[in-house]
DNA sequence: TTTTATTATCGTAATATTGCGATATGTAAA
DNA sequence: TTTACATATCGCAATATTACGATAATAAAA
């Protein structure tokens, strides 16, 4: 096994998860915070500033871009990813509807 | 290699990232809601009501409690795990925080 | 066109996660 | 104390993630 069971829960848990997924990664947090004080970002400059090898940063960047969080333009020689404004705020409206809808005044 | 190097991130975006990651599976945001739904909760009802085998859910419970999201009481035979609301708002404006200041008008 | 610089992809090793059966632990009832 | 039930932990197999070197792809400059 070690295969997570996505088929028994709803799209809505699925996604919900695959976002939070997504951001569970320090290095993806540390990108995210490199690009919007910069409000501009080179790749290059990544490795630069985070410790982590080229390849690998690449690796992060990509899968920030599946979910939407970022997009990058060519900007001559090397890449220009930028924080997709409207869908950051979108996921930040999601998570905070998931934090209020599951809230409970327990035992 | 595999090994996240959390050395080289502040300990902000460790602790933020672990918990994303923590809400980073859909069956532990399964989990949450059906909790959250029932003001209540004993494991085996989840048993029943998620598709997974008990000692999984147990483990993905463990998880929630390792970042305080939930607290556990004994109840007669049962256990009674329930939300921390304190922690749980106490994470949502962490998060909140962390959209809020990372966001960029960008290229 | 060749060179140089930047980013993406491939392949692989190390480690982590997921899931479950088996079993241990704890608690209440018989 | 024995029995029955609920939850936790152990050990393992399957899969996923992380990280990186090597190399491919792309684009501007020489």
């Amino acid at each position: 096994m070690g295969i997570t069971k996505t088929q028994i829960f709803t799209e809505q848990q699925n996604d919900l998860a695959q976002l939070f997924k997504v951001l569970g990664h320090p290095a993806r947090v540390a990108i995210l915070q490199y690009i919007s004080n910069q409000n501009a970002c080179i790749c290059n400059d990544l490795v630069a500033e985070i410790g982590l090898a080229q390849a690998t940063i690449s690796q992060h960047l990509k899968e920030l871009k599946t979910i939407g969080l970022l997009k990058g333009e060519v900007e001559g020689k090397s890449m220009c990813y930028c924080i997709d404004v409207e869908r950051w705020n979108s996921i930040q409206n999601q998570l905070n509807s998931f934090f209020n809808t599951t809230k409970s005044n327990c035992c």
